[in-house]
DNA sequence: TGACAAGCGGAATGATCCTTCCGTATGCTG
DNA sequence: CAGCATACGGAAGGATCATTCCGCTTGTCA
């Protein structure tokens, strides 16, 4: 156990510390996980050297808010449990999820499974599963979801829904919400 | 019409030309679309101006080797057309042409939609597009596919597949087959 | 076979980014 | 308010790659 007693930050230092997180949060919304950290800094209107400061590589900062995403996630699917009918409650879990990610290009990348980050958001996806893996069970007591249904089949599915609402902006005939119609709908009973 | 008359390749060229296609395609099956120009040059035990001489840009290297997978995806969605039941017909051509996919990390990207080559692998897509829409349009009047089904789904399917099938490899939870089950399942008619 | 266009190899160039470093500035403590 | 540890800014360093260039080699054709 490493209780890191860490010594409180200077008032100059915090306030940094957040406007970097925020900078960072709109620059990687809006150019995906390659945004660049000079960008950043420039936002947080604060040196290169700063945002180092604070976090130690650009993939650590990828973590931090990967890590902030994935738990609103997790509060979104726990607080789900209660929404009406089982399936009602996975899937309006899932739908809002998804919601919340979609606008967001580097969250939909972390979530489609780019590597750098996965790792790193593994914690939150701890909940994350669990929640998940409730959800489902209660809808298959249920009859209302196939039998063999398992959070790694959402786990696919979201991954899926990452890709394509990150590529959706891009241009292409996609569209992430038909989509997600259509794999929630291959995981309901038949 | 600008109808270039291209003087026949010299012999020494012309083999080269293969040489560089096939180290591209092994290179790219590999490493996906990060795969190094040097790195296809030393397969191809040939200099990187050469591989310069034949395709001008990476982006034209790859944009050969997609175009070419693309009309063999073609072929094979044209060929299942009689394949018995409409729907079975559907079904096992895109399995076929998941399959086809799937071993190669740069094709997955490639379906996935990779911006800098979707657009490359348009001409390909004119014709996958039709393959489908007749696929789809048989299935309709069969009933056995969700009557608001279109090519496009199809499309968002394929390119939630290609980033998983790619995405597996770095060893998530992730299973391309499973996910395919079920978001053609999403497909079928209730 | 000789001459020349067509090709070739691979070092060098240039662009892009992450990361480091260090001289300067600033909050905090006594 | 002095003195110092903490933080800051941003120029410079260093990697990685695509792409270009040019002196040399090799098919081809008469």
């Amino acid at each position: 156990m490493s209780t890191t007693v860490t010594k409180p930050l200077r008032a100059d230092a915090r306030r940094n510390r957040q406007k970097v997180l925020a900078a960072a949060s709109a620059a990687f919304a809006e150019a995906g996980l390659d945004a660049q950290i000079e960008d950043i800094a420039r936002r947080a209107r604060v040196g290169v050297g700063t945002v180092y400061r604070h976090f130690p590589t650009k993939e650590a900062l990828v973590a931090a808010l990967a890590h902030q995403h994935f738990e609103q996630l997790a509060d979104l699917l726990e607080a789900s449990a209660d929404d009406g009918e089982p399936w009602e409650a996975l899937t309006s879990g899932i739908w809002r999820c998804a919601e919340m990610t979609a606008g967001d290009v580097a969250l939909c990348e972390i979530i489609g499974g780019h590597p750098s980050a996965v790792a790193a958001a593994a914690v939150g996806q701890q909940r994350l599963q669990t929640a998940t893996a409730r959800l489902i069970e209660a809808a298959r007591t249920n009859g209302a979801i196939r039998d063999d249904a398992s959070p790694d089949d959402v786990r696919n599915i979201m991954c899926g829904f990452g890709h394509i609402a990150a590529a959706q902006r891009a241009g292409g005939a996609l569209d992430w919400r038909r989509y997600l119609t259509i794999a929630l709908d291959g995981l309901r009973a038949r």
